[in-house]
RNA sequence: GGGGUCGUAGUUAAGUCGGUUAUAACGCCGGCCUGUCACGCCGGAGGCCGUGGGUUCGAGUCCCAUCGACCCCGCCA
């Protein structure tokens, strides 16, 4: 039996070590980061997932420790116990958290050993992502993906606290739930006492969280999983984690407040920055005109300007054509337009192109007029009244867009975006909340031939626009709320309906049949009829948050455990396939 | 379902116009080295060039297919 561990105890953590502790015997335990023998002294780098600390194997000092220290390799867990000594002048680390010392050891344990790494668990190189997944406990080593995690935490305990601290109870709503038609797939979960039946795991706790309210918790939250089986982007996983909160007897201020007392708090406990709410609320039509988009990356210029009116009459018949044919005309302005060239310019239609966009018209203003391919089918006081509305001035560069109200909102939403990148225009590091107001509550869909609910069909719709839902349901505004950040939705709510009348009202809207909401929905419609208060609430993607806030490219560098774009987890191998002794049980059978 | 980028040693990359034995750095192994901290110096091992097919006298390089990773569109109430 080891001395160490059963009788010798860990004193400290490498990272926390410091000038304070100089005189001390401390013992660490940790893995050797790095070793570096010259032949006589031996120094390793200790890491534990406070940071390093160097430790010193001196021959002279104490043979038997050196001759111990000579079998250590890379990522062998030792036990070390020694004296905190300050270094002397001239051979202080700076870039160590702990240059300032040293651990002479007096003994070291070789707690186990390690095969070679597949790779170096430093910061600096990029590993490619099925090696780190694959690896990923070593991966999660690295001292960056610590990081997140442990900012992650400290997200997640300051959200629990925050909330507790105002009244909100967390409680937990089951995962083996109903499918219900509306909104994305449904990952299933096959019955097997219920032969031919399934289980959906949700992809929220709506129906459970607004039932707390009706029996009368007032105050709910929970950081839960949630799932939705569609596919992935660098912000997207099949799973992810909610912060999920209910409140009654409240409308949208107070759900508002309480979230802008969350995010100041949270950013302060983990990042100890200093939010100022409130924050900026934008109505969803104007984020659309503006930024082309319902998440604007408020952080830079570039706003979508409408010339509609000036060109509707222009020579250019793509111009003219576009607006009689219901089209409008937008641009985005973008100074030190130089940055780009020629050739920057040339790829550019590429890229709107993905978005619908037959062309983008460019045009370099200059003292004289413009620089353009469009400069000679404009009539000079077009020119001058675009500049004019524009703003513009010599050197800046605009850019148009002519075509379906959506195609050039996604397309310039979506330029505006490309070009801040590229070009560098947003500071990093900062922080923009907005909140978006007044969504549509329903969306026509053109593969569905109904209208859609935009945020969900339990959202209460604008009292006044309650007579609309029968007769114009595309004109009617919802009590909902997004709230986003740096571009990013990272929350969204609602008031909801808690009225049975309103809610069949609604369902009607979204045109799905008596049978259908009696057999998905009927027990909610049921106990919506035993006094449901007012309520409300939203939901927080917690693995974005974090992310925005670790400054991450990837949602999968804040999950501990994340899948690939195929949602498979090499490390695990999961998904795979099963017996058929387990099919037979479930009474499945693979078509 | 669609578009794109990529796949060469354990890792990260180079590999020209198709041409002889496929390079480098880091890592690994051995030797030397008492103050380094990405230690240094010397030596060494390590390759189904993702996989399958094709073109060619000849393929890491060209073509087709396929698998995988990533980014995007669709999708994500």
């Amino acid at each position: 039996m080891s001395s160490f561990i059963s009788k010798v105890k860990r004193t400290h953590y490498c990272g926390d070590l410091g000038i304070s502790n100089a005189g001390e015997t401390v013992v660490l335990m940790g893995w050797a980061h790095r070793r570096r023998d010259h032949g006589g002294v031996i120094f390793i780098d200790l890491r534990d997932r406070t940071g390093i600390a160097q430790v010193v194997f001196n021959p002279e000092k104490n043979a038997e420790a050196h001759a111990e220290a000579h079998k250590i390799r890379s990522e062998y867990v030792i036990a070390v116990k020694g004296t905190v000594i300050t270094r002397l002048e001239g051979m202080e680390n700076p870039s160590l958290k702990t240059g300032q010392i040293e651990v002479m050891a007096k003994s070291v344990e070789i707690l186990n050993e390690s095969k070679t790494p597949p790779f170096l668990l430093d910061t600096d190189t990029e590993i490619s992502e099925s090696i780190r997944l694959k690896y990923r406990y070593l991966d999660l080593r690295r001292q960056n993906i610590q990081d997140n995690l442990i900012l992650r935490d400290k997200v997640a305990s300051g959200t629990r606290n925050y909330l507790h601290d105002n009244g909100f109870i967390e409680i937990e709503t089951p995962f083996l739930g109903k499918s219900t038609p509306e909104g994305a797939r449904d990952y299933l979960v096959p019955s097997r006492v219920n032969p031919g039946s399934f289980y959906a795991l949700p992809q929220s706790p709506q129906l459970f969280k607004q039932l707390l309210m009706i029996s009368g918790f007032d105050r709910y939250f929970q950081i839960v999983k949630c799932f939705r089986d569609e596919d992935l982007r660098a912000d997207r996983q099949p799973e992810f984690t909610q912060i999920d909160m209910e409140m009654s007897f409240v409308a949208e201020d107070d759900i508002i407040n309480v979230i802008e007392g969350l995010m100041a708090t949270i950013f302060k406990s983990a990042l100890n920055l200093d939010l100022l709410p409130p924050f900026p609320r934008l109505a969803y039509a104007h984020a659309i005109s503006r930024f082309g988009r319902d998440n604007p990356d408020t952080r830079f210029g570039l706003e979508l300007v409408d010339l509609t009116d000036i060109l509707k009459y222009s020579n250019l018949k793509f111009f003219s054509d576009t607006v009689s044919r219901g089209g409008i005309i937008k641009a985005i302005k973008l100074s030190e337009g130089r940055r780009l060239t020629r050739k920057d310019l040339d790829v550019l239609p590429g890229y709107v192109s993905d978005f619908g966009a037959k062309g983008l018209a460019w045009a370099r203003v200059n003292e004289s007029g413009w620089t353009s391919p469009i400069f000679k089918f404009l009539s000079p006081s077009e020119v001058q009244t675009i500049n004019s509305r524009m703003e513009a001035t010599p050197g800046d560069l605009i850019f148009f867009v002519a075509d379906s109200h959506k195609i050039v909102h996604d397309s310039l939403g979506n330029l505006r975006l490309h070009l801040a990148d590229k070009l560098n225009l947003v500071q990093p590091d900062s922080f923009s909340f907005t909140w978006i107001t007044e969504f549509p509550m329903f969306e026509y869909s053109e593969t569905e031939k109904r209208y859609m609910a935009t945020h969900h069909p339990f959202t209460a719709p604008v009292q006044e626009d309650i007579p609309l839902l029968s007769t114009d349901p595309g004109k009617v505004r919802a009590r909902a709320y997004d709230l986003v950040l740096n571009g990013s939705e990272i929350g969204g709510g609602s008031i909801r309906i808690h009225r049975s009348d309103i809610q069949s009202l609604v369902f009607k809207a979204l045109e799905l049949g008596d049978e259908e909401v009696r057999g998905k929905f009927g027990f909610f419609l049921d106990a919506l009829e035993y006094g449901t208060p007012p309520h409300g609430g939203i939901a927080f993607g917690l693995d974005r948050i974090v992310m925005i806030m670790a400054g991450a490219d990837s949602i999968r560098d804040v999950i501990a455990f994340p899948k690939t774009q195929k949602a498979t987890c090499p490390l695990t191998e999961a998904p795979s396939p099963v017996s058929l002794a387990q099919l037979m049980e479930l009474s499945l059978k693979i078509i």
